[in-house]
DNA sequence: GACTATACGGAACGAGGGTTCCGTTTGTCA
DNA sequence: TGACAAACGGAACCCTCGTTCCGTATAGTC
């Protein structure tokens, strides 16, 4: 199930490319575009509703029929899948430009703002796939090994910078982001979480 | 029903002791002792399972039927709040044995060891009441107010003796410890994390 | 030991929602 | 423009789970 979904997510991935011979054939014009309207209604969806909104309200949103959904996305983990992917790979996209950047005490604690509120306007949606019992580190292991090493490069550098305490691990700094942002606070309170949390982590000026 | 449900814990919560004149019946023996383990099995099952474990699995795992369950709990939401209200009342009363030590900074943070320990421990089903539209802090309001005048106090005491940032609000604090030990780790990196997050809190020893 | 209110057990009911199926529509290509 | 593969729509299916109902068992009392 989960297998099927991959492949046929990869089907897609590269369907507009239609670059690589072992594409196995590009969507239909009206196809893609529908693939596309579901990914934004469900987001909507369950951001408005809730993850237990009903695959109806999501095809529903779209404008499309039921069985259309499931002809994009199999299951309706698949959906979740997706939907978490893609915010996965933006945030990594991020790293990746801050990572060029110059200042790298700003460039992780700008990084763990935009984390924090990517964490929580999705927070739903983790919340649904963990109580569904679907593993997001497995499921999109590969997004979320990307996202970490990015993540693990701005902290680095901004340890050897001096800016961030030596013994803060990757791991704890990402959950204290998305847990600070786990409830529905609104954004002010959720980046002072945040603000709270990296003062956690930021190395006292006067050590050494 | 949540209405029906209070009034039949209050009977049930001083049941035994059977002083007021006004408690309209203790419980059966069979019963007391049922409703007890049954609280047990919940707790225990929503835990391992998730709390869209069926209630038959609860009923299960207390041996007793399903029928039984909703004579103690008339809904599967009672039986949640049942389970919170009693880890909230816990909560509590630490905050009031550690308002009557000595040592204010020591006494907040580890409160807030616990505190997180507590929140890890019973995260799903604080997620679960919320994802099915209950709303914690008016469906347990009471206990939640004490509890946070309870961290309140421990707050004040700690900022009076100068441990604790004079800029911190109770409730952010709860959400950042709840937040943080959110994420399944396992308790040792939950400790770490709260560490960090009694970090941001600190008063800066070079201040002022 | 008998009687009765209380409690128990678990089959049965109904709603909700994920998923499937298949007849209909439409994009694409020659 | 015609043919056909691809995609669509949505009714129907089926399973899960919360909740109810009622016949049976039992604690408590005289």
């Amino acid at each position: 199930m989960a297998a099927d979904n991959a492949s046929k997510q990869a089907t897609e991935a590269d369907g507009r490319a239609g670059g690589t011979a072992a594409a196995p054939r590009p969507l239909r014009a009206d196809a893609a575009k529908n693939r596309e309207r579901i990914l934004e209604a469900a987001e909507a969806t369950f951001t408005a509703e809730g993850v237990a909104a009903p695959i109806d309200a999501v095809a529903q949103r779209a404008g499309v029929g039921v069985g259309t959904v499931y002809r994009h996305f199999p299951t309706k983990e698949a959906l979740f899948e997706a939907i978490v992917t893609a915010r996965l790979d933006e945030l990594c996209e991020t790293t990746r430009q801050l990572a060029e950047g110059e200042a790298p005490a700003e460039a992780v604690f700008s990084f763990l703002q935009e984390f924090g509120r990517q964490a929580s306007a999705k927070q739903d949606l983790f919340d649904a796939m963990d109580a569904a019992g679907i593993d997001i580190k497995s499921t999109c292991a590969a997004s979320v090994d990307e996202l970490t090493r990015g993540i693990d490069l701005l902290l680095e550098r901004a340890k050897v910078a001096g800016a961030v305490r030596d013994d803060v691990a990757t791991g704890e700094v990402m959950a204290l982001i998305v847990g600070a942002c786990h409830s529905k606070q609104d954004d002010l309170v959720c980046q002072r979480m945040v603000q709270i949390v990296c003062d956690g982590i930021r190395k006292p000026a006067a050590a050494s």
